[in-house]
RNA sequence: GGCGAGGUAGCUCAACCGGCAGAGCAACGGACUCAUAAGCCGUGGGUUGUGGGUUCAAGUCCCACCCUCGCCA
């Protein structure tokens, strides 16, 4: 095993728009290859700080407010509730779960804004934008209805045609209206800050180059590639709406920081706020601004330019002041994204996942039906990491059980059922070990390097399939020693071979607890271990000059797991184990099936 | 429309720099019985989206096209 001493990660995740449920698409885009990495680098002892929370902002959150008929603030209340119960079942170990609607994100969001423009990045420029009169206020481009201008369809909206599929520019409308009452709106000039790509370019350009060897094909090219063909431009970083981040300018009264812009700075804000939460207000610098620091960002396909070019960009662009702004202190670079593993989408069923539609697997929905590694287990293994993948509910049913169930959690029950069964409750006290016997221990053992490094590489389903296949080796070794059949007339050899199988399970079962947290827990009390091997979460509302907010944080309390082959006790006593998993019936998939649409 | 990713066994995916297309699951057969009838051993299964080209040799490189998805206009 390679010793370094331990490193400091951030792990990124992106933040779920406070005005749709999870779904199972979502989960496995980058919620749980987020968790799984986390628990790994904890595991390794190294020092994780993840964060993320509810994006509160913007349009998708208005649309919603208009169509409930309540305030944005109590849709994003509603959503995030959903969020905190869901990472808790599912096992998400945020260090902060927050949201962007709080005090401390507005300051850092702000300080990130002027930061930017002290630093020469801002500009200005006018456009024009529809404006009611009857409301008194600019409207998003989505809010405007009118006569697509390629095709004619009478109900296109501002920002895109229904009916023909172009992305259409508002302006050009004909016969526009207002989707709020339907009244006529006009075309007025409004000022808005841009920030300055081209300036940033050369520097984006010369963080993607520096990290083209580590960064996924996929998400270089949308980056790097995108940047090759196309030089960067201007883009609009404030716009004409009343909620979200107040845009700190004087005269600039009524403008908020464009969603894209503000929510990313979330990363930043969320471990400003962890620190805080902690009464240690400047932890966030071990994050922060070492050079040494690893920022991971875990997102889905449709985000890459914004964390892979927009996002380098501010950070570069602000470094230099934003410490001065925060805390009157000298800021250095602040720390760039050292891997942006994005994973493409997972289609249901063979079709896009539709949230309106229904096509869609809820993940608190499915969690009331299943256990949650049974999820986290079909996701990893399925996950989208090179492509589009495809949730298949007969598949999910055949893996569980013939994966999940028969390779693992049968191979579990089976030693240490016989184990129970033959030496009253206590691990067998093992003889001298044989080849044979060592051979499959060293086989397991050296899983901790190179299902590792596979874990480290962010390949996170290849590094499960190398679990399970360390899973079917014990299978074959036992096979191969029959401790059955030996336990009849040599009960010293057979209990060596059971002591060998349970050490070897033992391993597994830290190998597994990333992916499989859960039962990788179960099974460590089965092993007659006290304390657990991860740490525990726990909500907390903190009350700022915003209102309150929940906030779900992870306390490391007793725990105890280390990455690394842990020796079994011989003699020891251990609990009865009972499955670790539910096998399906075959007709859990008709019955599902029925429940998309 | 521009850029990008993907299309390989019934299903899900591999295949480093071009070198005899491989795994798991499913299907079928066998021996075993500790175990959630699970596990183990073995067998069958392919015109690598389509059409051209380069090469001794193409899933891999080049050209055109078809399909799915993402970003941008």
């Amino acid at each position: 095993m390679t010793e370094s001493k331990p490193k400091h990660i951030l792990v990124a995740v992106a933040w779920p728009y406070a005005s749709s449920e999870i779904h199972v698409g979502n989960i496995t885009g980058s919620y749980l290859p987020a968790d799984i990495f986390a628990r790994y680098n904890r595991l390794q002892g190294n020092y994780v700080l993840m964060v993320s929370g509810s994006d509160a902002h913007g349009t998708p959150i208005t649309v919603k407010s208009d169509a409930l008929g309540i305030t944005p603030e109590e849709v994003y209340k509603l959503y995030h509730a959903g969020f905190l119960e869901l990472f808790q079942k599912l096992g998400l170990h945020y260090d902060l779960f927050t949201s962007t609607h709080t005090e401390n994100h507005t300051t850092v969001a702000q300080s990130i804004f002027l930061a930017l423009k002290e630093g020469g990045y801002l500009y200005t420029e006018t456009q024009n934008q529809w404006f009611s009169e009857s409301e008194g206020r600019f409207l998003p481009d989505r809010y405007v209805e009118g006569t697509c201008y390629i095709c004619g369809y009478t109900q296109a909206r501002g920002d895109q045609c229904d009916n023909c599929g172009t992305l259409l520019d508002a302006n050009e409308l004909i016969d526009p209206r207002s989707k709020n009452d339907g009244s006529t709106p006009l075309l007025r000039e409004t000022e808005h800050f841009y920030l300055d790509l081209a300036k940033l370019e050369p520097a984006v350009v010369e963080f993607l180059e520096a990290r083209q060897d580590r960064i996924r094909q996929n998400v270089l090219r949308q980056s790097l590639g995108q940047i090759k063909a196309n030089p960067l431009r201007g883009r609009a970083i404030t716009r004409d709406l009343d909620w979200g981040i107040p845009v700190p300018v004087e005269g600039w009264e009524g403008k908020c920081l464009y969603v894209w812009f503000e929510a990313v700075i979330g990363y930043l804000s969320a471990a400003v706020e962890w620190a805080a939460l902690h009464d240690d207000t400047e932890a966030w610098h071990n994050w922060w601004y070492n050079p040494e620091a690893r920022a991971y960002y875990f997102i889905g396909k449709d985000n890459i330019p914004f964390h892979a070019v927009m996002w380098p960009a501010q950070l570069h662009g602000a470094g230099e002041w934003f410490g001065k702004i925060l805390e009157e202190k000298d800021s250095t670079q602040l720390t760039l994204p050292y891997d942006v593993p994005a994973n493409e989408f997972l289609n249901m069923q063979d079709q896009k996942i539709s949230g309106s539609r229904n096509w869609a697997v809820w993940g608190l929905d499915f969690l009331s039906r299943y256990q949650p590694d049974a999820l986290r287990f079909y996701l990893t293994i399925n996950m989208p990491e090179t492509k589009d993948a495809n949730w298949d509910w007969d598949d999910f049913v055949t893996r569980n059980n013939s994966q999940l169930v028969a390779t693992w959690g049968n191979l579990v029950n089976r030693v240490l059922s016989f184990a129970h069964k033959h030496w009253e409750g206590h691990i067998p006290v093992p003889g001298d070990l044989t080849k044979a016997d060592q051979a499959v221990l060293a086989t397991v053992e050296n899983g901790f390097e190179s299902i590792g490094e596979l874990l480290e590489a962010v390949k996170l389903r290849a590094a499960l399939i190398a679990v399970i296949e360390l899973a079917s080796e014990v299978n074959k070794y036992l096979d191969e020693t029959a401790p059955w059949t030996e336990v009849k007339t040599d009960k010293a050899r057979a209990g060596t071979i059971i002591y060998t199988a349970m050490q070897a399970i033992d391993h597994l079962k830290t190998m597994f607890a990333p992916f499989l947290p859960f039962s990788s827990e179960e099974l460590h009390t089965y092993l007659g271990y006290d304390q657990p091997l991860f740490g525990e979460q726990y909500t907390r509302p903190v009350s700022d000059a915003q209102g309150e907010h929940t906030t779900l944080l992870y306390r490391p309390g007793q725990a105890s797991g280390r990455w690394a082959p842990e020796k079994l006790e011989p003699g020891k006593a251990f609990r009865k184990p009972s499955p670790l998993y539910q096998k399906l019936e075959p007709t859990v998939a008709e019955e599902e099936r029925n429940r998309l649409g």
